[in-house]
DNA sequence: AACTTCGGCTTTTTT
DNA sequence: AGCCGAAGTT
């Protein structure tokens, strides 16, 4: 018999109820940090270790790729080996890969390429106008949406009804003709990856039988965030073979809005009568108040399975709570707090978080943290693959891989501009659809056919010879060569350099950074399931679409961390600040009329304070700026559900507004220490010669100004000063020449 | 065809 | 406040 205790021993009872189950499915309500993914990792490790099952005859889907990353690794620490063939992904990404695999049986062309959210509402966009549906009746996002919440449900456009609505018509009319150009192109969208799955597992008896007899067990992680399309696949993976361990908690279902169906929690248990039902409610993160007040507050959901955290540990310091004059005022208090809690208290600065619900609140204490040169990290927000220069140059990498991918050409075409206005773009557009090709095919066909105007033609014929010679030299070259070719040839980066907003330059770097992440992709490419060169910019696009860049695994630095709700989800942290806990932000003003999106709003409220486990703060703005003007949000309801007696009144105690800022205005410039390191994407201290926010400065050319924002390091770091008269203007602090006022 | 200006609208969250 | 599309100007 071999050593099984470190998979035990750490586990308590009903934990270790679960990752020893033997025959039947399995439900664990798992209460926010009661050990959800330690069982999932436990129970992966006694299945092979224990069970001697084969690591390809497990499979275990996660939501974010974030939790796919860190079970993958808590797997292998505690099997002491890598995963092997088990598949171990985001839902999305394991669509992705069987369809990949199956991409005949699919009906997809290999080389399907992978629609994101934006390419997604371009398209829609450009629907629209060809159908000639306004804009104002017909809001491209709400129309989007509809389509996304059908796929969601599993609907194609033939399963709906208009019910005699001429509005209805027209949006199955455009889901339909939506649905016609991506085949065309060859294109998938995130609910299609996952309905593609399921509508091949369930018209193929051949083929789901093969992957259910293929996979002994299915772990789901975050099961209250599955939708429908979601919960019908787990099926029919499993089929009959009970071998579900599923695990979830209610109140933790944060994704309504993106079709995610806490009842799938309730339906499971009826689909599946022989479910034992594990519930995990001792808390091991949290103090007891805090426990308190998460659970006081969630008790005011009225539709929950019910469930009691508890703890063992002391009750703690009450929840501090902040009534902040407005909102520079709030960034200011934490900014201050946090400042304690690492020179007095010893934390580390990434023992601290600030969660928002809004991605927009991020400036504020960004700002604040900048001042006070604290180091910080923002997650989430706008993603590397999401940038306008990015999604630029991958345009262009995107029409090698398949010249007929329309969304990509529409981007490429002109961009930079070579002469292909929206005239001739609109012929093309037009033969386009009379031919019922591609815009790629309809340039060729147009210029065969010598009906074109001499300036369009010529432009036109030397983008099509562009996209033709790099897809000849495409196999011989790596990604990154292949990358850094395009954007040279295209003119991409020439482009960008003569940018004249200010943000020219950070493009460029970031064109740069796309080849050195796509070599840096082909290097990894080398122990995945990759066959040929071509394959390798296949995999690449598709990575970019799925994973869309928000590993940024460089900044190992000690960093306060930023980041919303949303993302918060699954971490913890020592001392958490819940900001913006207003009416009309928390809850948000789109979800408080709802009462189910209003108790998803309160369950957001739940995992937010339940990230903390040793101090709490609740913060709230009398006045807040928003959108240009001014508003006096009332706090937010969340906050009286929270028992008074957990919670302390606390007013901006010890440092004072003069205090906070004189620690760093005080100090001369030059004699700041470059060991005073800034936030991430600031320039150091030392490089900077002292300048920080509001500061004066004086610049030969421009006269005098007051520095506004800050980015970049060592020689990349600019600044921006708002000259009088002249505007706001980046400069590159290694050249220009400003001298420090005041 | 390219560039400028103006006005309306927006963002809740993510694969 | 900032972004995008529409309309107007060169």
């Amino acid at each position: 018999m071999e050593d099984i205790s470190h998979i035990l021993a750490p586990l308590n009872e009903p934990q270790r109820d679960a990752v020893t189950a033997t025959g039947g499915n399995r439900l664990v309500l798992a209460g926010a940090g009661s050990g959800k993914t330690r069982v999932l990792v436990h129970r992966i490790a006694w299945l092979i270790q224990v069970e001697h099952l084969a690591p390809w005859s497990l499979l275990a889907v996660t939501f974010t790729n974030k939790a796919a990353r860190e079970m993958r690794s808590r797997i292998e620490e505690i099997l002491q080996q890598p995963i092997g063939g088990m598949w171990v992904g985001t839902f999305h990404g394991l669509a992705h890969r069987f369809l990949r695999a199956h991409w005949q049986d699919a009906k997809l062309p290999q080389h399907f390429q992978i629609l994101d959210a934006d390419d997604q509402l371009r398209l829609v966009k450009r629907l629209l106008k060809e159908l000639q549906l306004d804009e104002s009746r017909y809001p491209p996002r709400q129309v989007m949406g509809f389509i996304n919440r059908e796929k969601d449900e599993g609907r194609r456009p033939e399963h709906l009804d208009d019910g005699g609505d001429f509005y209805q018509r027209k949006l199955i009319e455009v889901y339909r003709e939506y649905q016609a150009t991506c085949e065309r192109a060859g294109q998938v969208d995130f609910a299609d990856l996952l309905l593609k799955t399921h509508e091949l597992l369930r018209d193929r008896p051949d083929i789901r039988h093969h992957y259910q007899e293929r996979f002994a067990h299915i772990l789901v992680d975050e099961f209250q965030d599955t939708n429908a399309i979601q919960y019908a696949w787990l099926r029919l993976l499993a089929g009959d073979r009970d071998n579900l361990f599923l695990v979830g908690d209610d109140d933790q279902s944060i994704y309504g809005w993106r079709g995610a169906r806490v009842e799938n929690i309730q339906s499971f248990q009826r689909d599946y009568p022989n479910t034992q039902v594990v519930r995990l409610e001792q808390n091991y993160r949290s103090t007891g108040n805090i426990l308190q007040a998460a659970n006081a507050l969630i008790a005011h959901n009225p539709t929950r399975l019910g469930k009691n955290l508890w703890t063992q540990d002391a009750e703690g310091e009450p929840i501090l709570r902040y009534a902040a004059f407005n909102e520079v005022d709030e960034a200011r208090f934490v900014v201050d707090r946090i400042r304690g809690y690492v020179t007095e208290e010893g934390y580390r600065r990434a023992e601290c978080a600030i969660l928002y619900r809004t991605t927009a609140q991020s400036r504020l204490f960004e700002e604040a943290l900048i001042n006070a040169q604290i180091p910080y990290r923002v997650y989430g927000g706008l993603r590397f693959f999401e940038r306008a220069e990015i999604k630029d140059a991958m345009a262009y990498l995107r029409l090698v891989a398949n010249p007929d991918d329309d969304t990509a050409f529409e981007r490429a075409v002109n961009t930079p501009m070579r002469g292909i206005g929206p005239r001739t773009l609109e012929n093309l557009r037009e033969q386009a659809r009379e031919t019922r090709v591609s815009l790629w095919q309809a340039a060729r066909d147009l210029l065969a056919s010598g009906n074109l105007p001499p300036r369009a033609a010529g432009a036109i014929g030397q983008f099509l010879d562009l996209i033709d010679r790099h897809r000849r030299a495409a196999p011989d070259l790596n990604l990154d060569g292949l990358a850094n070719d395009l954007i040279a040839a295209a003119g991409l980066e020439e482009h960008y350099r003569k940018e004249k907003d200010g943000k020219g330059q950070d493009r460029v770097e970031n064109l740069g950074q796309l080849v050195e992440t796509a070599g840096r992709f082909h290097l990894e490419l080398g122990d995945a399931e990759i066959e040929g060169e071509n394959d390798a910019l296949a995999a690449f696009l598709a990575h970019a679409a799925l994973e869309s860049g928000d590993t940024q695994a460089d900044e190992f630095e000690d960093s306060v961390q930023l980041m919303t709700l949303h993302s918060a989800k699954g971490l913890e942290f020592p001392i958490v600040f819940l900001v913006g806990v207003e009416e009309g932000l928390f809850p948000h003003s789109l979800s408080a009329d709802d009462p189910h999106r209003l108790e998803e709003e309160r369950r957001l409220c739940y995992v937010g304070m339940t990230r903390a486990m040793h101090q709490l703060f609740v913060s709230h703005a009398e006045s807040r700026r928003f959108r240009g003007s001014e508003d006096r949000p009332f706090p937010s309801r969340f906050l009286r559900e929270i028992p008074a007696a957990l919670v302390r009144e606390v007013r901006a105690g010890g440092l004072s507004r003069s205090a906070a800022w004189g620690s760093a205005a005080s100090l001369a410039p030059g004699t700041r220490q470059a060991g005073a390191s800034w936030g991430a994407g600031v320039p150091e201290a030392g490089q900077g010669g002292g300048f920080h926010l509001g500061q004066g400065v004086r610049h030969p050319k421009f006269g005098e100004g007051v520095v506004l924002n800050s980015e970049g390091r060592g020689a990349a770091a600019r600044i921006q000063v708002k000259f009088h008269g002249e505007g706001a203007k980046w400069l590159v602090l290694a050249y220009a020449k400003l001298e420090p006022l005041g």
